[in-house]
DNA sequence: GGCGGTCTGTGCGCTGGGCAACAGACGCCC
DNA sequence: GGGCGTCTGTTGCCCAGCGCACAGACCGCC
């Protein structure tokens, strides 16, 4: 992860800087370098609503994007989280135009942005990009899917650490910008069992925080309060989009 | 759904009756026709297991099947179901050839198997096989991502009238074959708060219940004590797979 | 018809996390 | 450098759901 917090944080991103598209050949990103729109992702944007027909897809660089359900009573919860790993907008592919839930950018940054026509055009055509994006849809099914484990039956403490990892895996700076409300928005819990918890894992010596920031100082640590749930996501996504799969 | 318990359940099934195979055209059924292998699902019965490439998918009619995922400590929770409706094993076509979940079979009945080899020849073709897996696919999305958020926010009780309405529409009787505690395993509880949930419910005039038997009285009353989680899935489950996209 | 295994009902204490209200602390901005 | 808005810490109370233990009831089988 140091490796990451490396790389100069000010640097315009490039196309390249997101991993889906970093994964085509030259001449697969061609014919859609034109129509890839540089964007800048701000904090609570929404993406997508429940049932509206998206237009783009986006393609995070350096802005990280939430999935989210909300329920008839106004809570939310996150059920899987899009960076510079990912996309946001399968439902275009998988032919549904819309989605049950909503996408808003937790973490304010760059991106590309590609039109729906542009994306079901290079889609339908020959060449890797289908199954590229098809395996990183299963990437994110199983995202969701342990997430609904997790809810069920994590304790806040190990979720927060998941939480904490997955989105630190995300992001290029060393430090979350994040408020606890804002965490706590994400895990569909009160903003004081984040304090609790938060608390608890900076007594440990794994995180330090101050006002609506956020390092990790020990992964490893971290990774033995966290629940499994990180570990299984994670290895799964490197399985379904390992290099030998890449162009 | 009363007209789906007017079918004849002794009636020995044929492919069609599988809904995702009976929305394909003749035509387009006659080159897998021959590779559809008739199967008795028995209860209990592990389709396949995580990180265990599989061999078929399988198109249950009379069966149902229940994606899983357990966790470290053995604690067990469902993320989808798999009814005549749809199809287990999309991780074939999406590209992973195995998932960190597990399938197992939750009401024993019959289905239809498909090697792997000949789903992904038909997936890879021309046709509307594809759009229509796909599709299906997106419907099992929405259903992870409402059972993520169903699992984080709302009640055993609300969560119990969910699955008995949704298990219901799966199956073609009256009347569901299961035990308090295997309710129990597949919302992630204990068995003691499935007997509180049912017999509120019972109380209600919404269910009956003896010994492993579970009939639903009033599907109205029901859908009042179940969450919103059920309507959304099957309301995103009709967009999706509705007619004008069939053949 | 009796036996035994499975399924369901119930009671008790415990705890994680929900809801509410408020106090203090940090930092930015004028 | 003073002020104010936002963010974090804390306390008290309540309840849903867990774990455990055991009693009763149903049903199939011999």
């Amino acid at each position: 992860m140091a490796a990451l917090a490396h790389r100069p944080a000010g640097a315009s991103p490039r196309p390249a800087h997101n991993e889906l598209i970093a994964a085509l050949s030259a001449a697969e990103v061609a014919p859609l370098a034109a129509s890839l729109e540089p964007v800048s992702m701000v904090l609570g944007q929404v993406l997508y609503e429940p049932g509206c027909p998206m237009q783009h897809a986006y393609f995070p660089t350096t802005a990280v994007a939430s999935l989210h359900h909300v329920t008839e009573t106004g809570a939310s919860a996150e059920t899987a989280g899009v960076g510079r790993e990912g996309m946001v907008g399968i439902a275009l592919f998988m032919g549904g135009q819309s989605t049950s839930g909503s996408a808003v950018v937790q973490s304010s940054g760059q991106g590309y942005r590609l039109h729906r026509h542009a994306l079901m055009q290079a889609f339908e055509g020959e060449g890797p990009l289908r199954g590229l994006l098809l395996r990183y849809t299963q990437t994110l099914i199983t995202q969701i899917a342990q997430t609904a484990a997790c809810y069920r039956h994590h304790t806040v403490e190990q979720q927060l650490g998941r939480w904490l990892l997955a989105t630190a895996d995300r992001s290029l700076a060393g430090e979350l910008v994040v408020t606890q409300e804002q965490v706590a928005g994400m895990l569909g819990v009160r903003r004081e069992s984040i304090t609790q918890a938060a608390g608890a894992l900076q007594q440990l010596g794994y995180i330090r925080y101050r006002r609506g920031h956020i390092s990790l100082l020990d992964r490893t640590g971290l990774r033995d309060c966290a629940c499994e749930c990180y570990g299984i996501v994670k290895q799964e996504f490197e399985r379904l989009m390992a290099t030998p799969h890449r162009r």
